[in-house]
RNA sequence: UCCUCGGUAGCUCAACGGUAGAGCAUUCGGCUGUUAACCGAAGGGUUGUAGGUUCGAAUCCUACCCGAGGAGCCA
């Protein structure tokens, strides 16, 4: 007996039809009668069912019959035209092995179930509808960066995960250490002896991965990281994880124009990548996670995305007539209802908003002519808001470390960072991409808690 | 961390000071082409926890726990 996947009954349906094959799969829902029923089975590799006829020409009937929601079974049979409406085709069992049931206390219903109750059984959700659709695209999407950049001569970096650097200023960090918390070793000042610790200093997990990977655009030209980050701010948001998956490019003799094209490139074409790749499941959110979702995602890809400074920014904003709950002032960053009306009122596409003041960036941005602002980059996007964050970097040596002074950073701790400014420094640029915000954005889903196979939020680590 | 809303059957919700209910799910029975199948029956509850007010609390009050949305921070 051939085994064939439901997906491979789908995509060449007339090179099986009247064919005797083996499907394997769970049950998405059982619809019996006196003396035959129905079955939906999934499985997995594609994002529709497969029905499955039975009858009481089966040995087990009763036992199949009476099969559970999420039970795994192993069908033979032939592969036939469906007189139903809602599928081309169906397969009649001729036998059904029943591998293992699930019991009657399955969670998962034949209807909808809220998105909460959901994440409290992140091990089952993804044989729903939803999730299958989500974490496939997730899946898709991965690939896509890969293939983005790797057909543009971007050189893959594996940028480490756990760092020394206490200061990279992206947020709070996770500790890594060994030690003891029941009986610390202490100095003789008293305080925390981080010299007995496995790396003989004080370690974190990384929030960033920048600053390891500009050495390598010194080398490589074009290179990108992604992978886990990790952020210990206590932030309780639709659009904040503590672990969370970031794409960093980083472009060597490129500048803040270079950085947006890159950005604007590459955002269209993870775009298009989904709707070539699952169209299924695209449809799947267009019709019933955000209608409307073509429309946007359509109107992304054919239009250019609109670029403005900060300053034009706020003097757009206080234009408005509107009675925003925080001051638009030259000098303060932008908040979340500012960066909405941007990008979801006045464009209605994604924004690209540069040249912030140096005060409210970090310090390896590159100051401008006019010595107040840097050459910094956020792309908003309806919906989400901030999807990207990037910059050119700050290449003269002199200028980087009186910035560094300034802000009292401690440049023992980054001599090799600045070694890249000593030796062949050239003008450069990079910005992230927040994976799971980009998920969302191409899903319609507007939590990232269901964009994570298994999310990590403050105080909620169960699975 | 702050603000707001919420926690009632396995799930989604109703009851808003006077005997705790429905749909779905589950179990049993019926049904010869179903599509969230349909029809009939049954089981299922210390109303998040602990106090308080009251003749009487799911309902009002207080504290705590948990969840969601918004804000800050950011990707």
């Amino acid at each position: 007996m051939k085994k064939v996947t439901v997906k491979t009954l789908f995509q060449e349906s007339e090179n099986w039809i009247n064919k005797k094959i083996r499907v394997s799969g769970w049950v998405r829902t059982v619809r019996d009668s006196k003396s035959f029923g129905f079955i939906e089975i999934n499985d997995g590799t594609f994002f529709k069912n497969l029905q499955i006829v039975f009858d009481d020409s089966l040995p087990n009937f009763k036992e199949v019959a009476k099969l559970g929601v999420g039970s795994a079974i192993v069908v033979d049979g032939e592969l036939v035209e469906s007189p139903g409406a809602k599928q081309p085709f169906e397969l009649k069992a001729t036998a059904v092995d029943i591998q293992g049931p699930a019991t009657d206390d399955y969670p998962l219903q034949k209807k909808r179930h809220s998105f909460e109750f959901l994440r409290t059984i992140a091990h089952l959700r993804p044989r729903t509808n939803t999730f299958s659709a989500v974490f496939r695209v997730r899946s898709l999407l991965a690939f896509a960066i890969h293939k983005f950049f790797q057909e543009r001569g971007f050189v893959y970096v594996n940028t480490p995960i756990i760092t020394s650097c206490d200061c990279e200023g992206a947020g709070e960090m996770f500790r890594v250490s060994t030690l003891a918390l029941n009986n610390l070793p202490r100095t003789k000042e008293g305080n925390i002896d981080f010299g007995e610790d496995f790396f003989g200093k004080e370690t974190n997990l990384t929030v960033s991965g920048q600053l390891a990977l500009e050495p390598f655009s010194m080398a490589f030209k074009d290179v990108y990281t992604f992978g886990p980050t990790f952020r210990a701010e206590n932030s309780n948001t639709t659009r904040h994880a503590a672990e969370f998956w970031m794409l960093e490019p980083e472009m060597a003799f490129a500048d803040l124009n270079d950085n947006m094209n890159l950005a604007e490139e590459m955002f269209k074409y993870l775009i298009n990548y989904c709707f070539e790749h699952a169209p299924e499941e695209m449809e799947f959110f267009n019709s019933f996670i955000d209608i409307g979702l073509f429309e946007r995602l359509n109107n992304v890809v054919s239009s250019d995305f609109a670029r403005i400074t900060y300053t034009e920014a706020i003097e757009l904003l206080q234009k408005e007539k509107v009675d925003f709950e925080y001051p638009v002032e030259w000098g303060r960053d932008l908040q979340t209802e500012h960066e909405r009306f941007l990008t979801e009122k006045i464009f209605r596409k994604p924004v690209f908003v540069t040249n912030y003041p140096k005060d409210i960036k970090a310090f390896y941005m590159r100051i401008n002519e006019d010595n107040k602002t840097v050459a910094a980059m956020d792309l908003l996007v309806p919906g989400v808001g901030e999807i990207i964050g990037g910059s050119q970097r700050e290449e003269r040596l002199d200028y980087l470390i009186k910035r560094m002074d300034e802000l009292q950073l401690n440049k023992e701790e980054y001599w090799w960072y600045l070694d890249t400014r000593r030796y062949g420094t050239n003008k450069h640029a990079g910005f992230g991409l927040g994976f799971e915000r980009a998920i969302m954005y191409l899903t319609g889903i507007t939590n990232i808690r269901d964009v994570i196979p298994y999310p990590r939020t403050v105080g909620s680590i169960e699975f």
